[in-house]
DNA sequence: TCAAAACCATATAGCCACTATAAGGTCAAT
DNA sequence: ATTGACCTTATAGTGGCTATATGGTTTTGA
């Protein structure tokens, strides 16, 4: 399997796979003579978990932290559980934050309707003056 | 007042504040004979309009377009009033995602507890395996 | 059969909003 | 005279791609 018919059944670019290799996540492939790359149902998988873990918004660094525990299938698995709580810890506290951050907007848009002059814009004073918390 | 003093009065490096005069943000400051800027006090609240930008996660791309708003007092304000709106729109978006990310991440945390080994991990299968939505 | 289209390769730069590092000039106090 | 705090510019790094340039290879079809 060549490097488009890959990228093609996993919902890639060809680039983006090009750069897991670079980045150390999926191994380098064979070469036929012309120097194409050649996959294996072993790389499949492997990009297949790769993008699971993108979706979850798992970092490069996090997802090389786990295909490390695959290679050591008889150690306790305490460090996956943690890195994922670690994961989900961050993905709450961002939620909070951008729950604070909408409160901030909307009340700042209520300072303002459509049909002001720029100088008069409730939305624009409210950035220029001081009063903001945080 | 020199870079260091209006980098600690608003908080922020004075790096930043170099970064800001070459993206245009803000305007180039007169220099002493040495090439030391020297800030006035219109920098400060320009400097401070910014962050303050910043601190509602607006775009440098975003305060630009209102800091050409300002320029243009008389015009209308819909425009800035629909700056903020989408603004809105793109917090709320990524707080619905991330809600979904979470529901997920909370799932795929259930189907494993600290106690077994990697090959039986729950975390590292339900990465492994194909049935994820989306 | 030959040319166009589709595919593959590498190298390099760009995105965003900084942050870090290097290498050096200036100034006040000791 | 030297230390330390300040200032200057230039350049590279962060993350996770994406885009572009340039050129070789293979496949398709008129």
């Amino acid at each position: 399997m060549r490097i488009g018919q890959l990228a093609r059944s996993i919902g890639v670019d060809t680039q983006t796979i090009r750069f897991y290799e670079r980045e150390g996540l999926l191994p380098p492939p064979d070469r036929q003579d012309n120097g194409y790359r050649v996959y294996t149902e072993r790389h499949v998988e492997r990009l297949a978990f790769i993008r699971r873990c993108r979706i979850l918004e798992l970092s490069l660094a996090e997802i090389h932290e786990l295909q490390r525990y695959q290679g050591a299938p008889h150690q306790p698995c305490r460090a996956i559980n943690t890195l994922l709580d670690d994961h989900i810890a961050h993905v709450r506290s961002r939620i909070i934050d951008l729950q604070v951050l909408e409160k901030q907007l909307v009340s700042l848009r209520a300072s303002c309707n459509d049909d002001r002059e720029i100088e008069a814009c409730g939305v624009l004073e409210g950035l220029s003056e001081g009063n903001m918390q945080q």
